[in-house]
DNA sequence: ATCGAGCAGCTTTTT
DNA sequence: GCTGCTCGAT
């Protein structure tokens, strides 16, 4: 398709090499569109060839998605199935470890998974019941604490007060047996280094282990992975720290440095051909990272001579560039015969997909979008997994909150008031102070209480047997029970206003339903229960969607969605001061200015014939509109890779009147 | 116990 | 311009 993309069979000497060497830990620094992928599946692919076996291989990749197309891909290399191969992301694997041998931790193996959203609900509650009334921001309590248990920040004099909520959190997830999205790295690094028999297991079992993206990983990951191979030091890291994009989640690639002080013997292979993109492109990406300080040298070329410019346009605002952007992408499908799906259009934040998606709809061009709310995100998805949850693990509170009352059944606030006060006195769980309640010949609760108490009881034991006795479909019993609850009822109650919402919404259980029937009747499941298929859920927030059956469609995704994407032709909206870098970003330590770049440097090595670029002068944010500036970033493109597009040339006419009177003239 | 009005805070990125 | 939360009224 491309004409100057790799050829199937041939490697250049630097790739031979990368994948031939298969023992001993090894850097490969890869420029984007090196071909890092096909390094990486080639080289495990050669590891089978020479006898290595799947089980002793695990491979450590940043998100669900790329972890799946590994593990495709190296199938379809090898011609054989891979299901003894191990690729996942480094939250997944720790899930595996876990499920092992959490109970040396004291917890047990039903233990819940807490996603962001039930860390806040959990920490709101720990704040409730210290009776701080200072709530404050919880989002950048969350981030401290994360911080605080990865290692990345000490207690000081400034958090020293939010040390007793900590300690509290902390209790309180082992109580109702659940650990969050840091524990999943930090637990299982502290098993393998407390407990001889859990390290020495793992790594008889990992003799080789190889990490994607590794500049995206976290000092936490890095331990991990440290104790996991320190001994064999089959270790084959492969990363690029010009794209590394996700400091602000704890990543340091400063880690590529202190994997060579911990494995000086390595061997380090740079890619630094890159088959993506024209020289223009490249040329212009690599003019905009060499302004970053404090990076490893690099020098990314392409054997392709000269090529389109980029182009750059100034729509007046945000709705003018999408229509521009809308019509441009039917133009190039009619005239160059592109698919939607060799496009895409890249944005710095979520909050910019709404006006594209407008006119994306408009004109009819289908799309898909990634990023956003996951579909597991949804409220009424929520509500059915907080009851799936709450069966599988019958401490997890944070679920039983969550759906003691929904549907309605009477269990107010009082009444919760009464359980909490006497659960918390009584250091027990909640669930068990319920069932005590209702089992419990004087009560100091109503009669009418006691007996919705017991209804929620016996709905959660019923099902509870239902859905963990082996043998018992899942999925059947899910169904009866959202009959059983009356959930469309609920739905009808709290929508009457908008009947629409409430149809979706209950489309949306039966498409769950659906998912979960899915999963039990792939083969490849059958040993895996409810639990396995909770974990997943949770890890899988946001790739949920079945890429397969979205052939044919448009690419709108924020910059870091489009890590590891490439497009024939990429949009890249919202180029202003402000978006990028964005101001938030930079507003608490300038420094992050360097990321901002190599964020936009990410983005320009996307695209591999053409680039597009759009930048507003005025922006509606939040709710005013303000007069923007164009990004910084753009004046370290050399002005001679830019050509300056306007905005009317490409859109015929700024509103339907002006095309009318266009149209009048011609005929005439 | 439930509902609705009014208000606050928010939109940086995600496993 | 939206969501989620609190509080007061029923």
């Amino acid at each position: 398709m491309q004409h100057y993309s790799q050829d199937n069979n041939s490697l250049n000497p630097e790739q031979k090499r990368a994948i031939e060497t298969i023992e001993g830990p090894l850097l490969i620094i890869a420029g984007a569109g090196s071909g890092k992928t096909r390094v990486i599946t080639h080289r495990m692919a050669a590891m089978l060839r020479r006898s290595i076996p799947q089980s002793a291989i695990l491979a450590l990749t940043f998100t669900n998605k790329a972890a799946r197309e590994m593990q495709v891909r190296v199938a379809q290399l090898v011609g054989n199935s891979t299901r003894m191969l191990t690729v996942s992301t480094f939250h997944a694997f720790g899930v595996q470890v876990l499920k092992r041998y959490i109970r040396e931790l004291g917890y047990r193996e039903n233990f819940s998974i807490y996603d962001q959203s039930d860390q806040a609900q959990l920490l709101k509650e720990t704040v409730r019941e210290l009776g701080m009334e200072d709530l404050r921001d919880l989002r950048s309590i969350l981030t401290l604490f994360s911080r605080i248990k990865t290692g990345q920040t000490k207690w000081d004099a400034e958090t020293a007060e939010f040390r007793r909520l900590y300690d509290e959190y902390q209790q309180h997830l082992k109580l109702y047996n659940a650990v969050d999205f840091d524990d999943l790295i930090v637990l299982p690094t502290r098993l393998m280094s407390e407990v001889a028999r859990v390290r020495e297991e793992l790594e008889q079992r990992y003799r080789y282990v190889l990490v994607d993206e590794f500049q995206d990983t976290s000092r936490a990951q890095y331990r991990m992975l440290r104790l996991l191979t320190q001994n064999n030091r089959n270790v084959c890291v492969v990363g690029d720290d010009d794209q590394s994009i996700y400091s602000w989640r704890g990543a340091e690639y400063e880690n590529i440095l202190q994997f060579e002080r911990d494995f000086p013997e390595l061997l380090e292979i740079k890619l630094e051909r890159n088959y993506r993109s024209t020289g223009t492109i490249l040329d212009a990406a690599n003019r905009v990272i060499a302004n970053n300080t404090n990076r490893k040298a690099k020098a990314l070329w392409t054997g392709q001579g000269e090529s389109l410019p980029i182009e750059l346009c100034y729509p007046e605002d945000e709705q003018q560039e999408a229509e521009m952007i809308a019509r441009r992408i039917k133009s190039l499908a009619a005239t160059e015969g592109l698919r939607y799906d060799d496009i895409g259009v890249l944005i710095r934040t979520n909050s910019l997909a709404r006006t594209l998606e407008e006119a994306f709809l408009a004109e009819n061009i289908p799309y898909r979008i990634s990023g956003g709310q996951s579909f597991f995100q949804r409220q009424e998805i929520k509500d059915l997994i907080a009851y799936l949850r709450l069966c599988a693990n019958l401490n997890d509170e944070i679920a039983l909150l969550r759906i003691i009352n929904v549907p309605r059944r009477g269990i107010g606030k009082r009444t919760l008031e009464q359980i909490t006060a006497r659960a918390e006195h009584s250091g027990q769980t909640l669930y068990s102070t319920i069932s005590e309640l209702v089992h419990a010949a004087d009560s100091p609760l109503s009669t009418r209480a006691v007996d919705d108490l017991r209804a929620f009881f016996d709905l959660i034991e019923r099902y509870r047997a239902q859905l963990l006795a082996g043998g018992k479909k899942p999925a059947q019993a899910l169904e009866a029970m959202i009959a059983e609850i009356d959930y469309w009822s609920y739905l009808v109650m709290e929508y009457q206003h908008n009947d629409k919402i409430a149809k979706w919404k209950y489309r949306n259980l039966d498409l769950f339903v659906q998912m979960v029937r899915d999963y039990q009747n792939d083969p490849d499941n059958l040993d895996v229960g409810l639990y396995d298929y909770l974990n997943r859920i949770t890890l899988n927030a946001r790739d949920d969607q079945d890429d397969s059956e979205e052939d044919g469609r448009l690419n709108l995704m924020t910059i870091h969605a489009a890590k590891g994407v490439e497009h024939e032709v990429v949009f890249l909206a919202g180029v202003e001061d402000g978006v990028i870098p964005h101001q938030r970003a930079i507003a608490d330590n300038p420094a992050n200015l360097e990321e901002e770049r190599r964020l936009f440097y990410v983005a320009l090595t996307r695209a591999k014939r053409r680039l597009i670029i759009s930048s507003c002068r005025k922006r509606k944010l939040m709710r005013e509109v303000v007069e923007t500036a164009p990004s910084p970033f753009l004046e370290e493109i050399p002005a001679e890779l830019l050509t300056v597009v306007e905005a009317e040339d490409v859109v015929p006419a700024e509103s339907a009147a002006d095309f009318f009177r266009m149209m009048k003239e011609r005929v005439r």
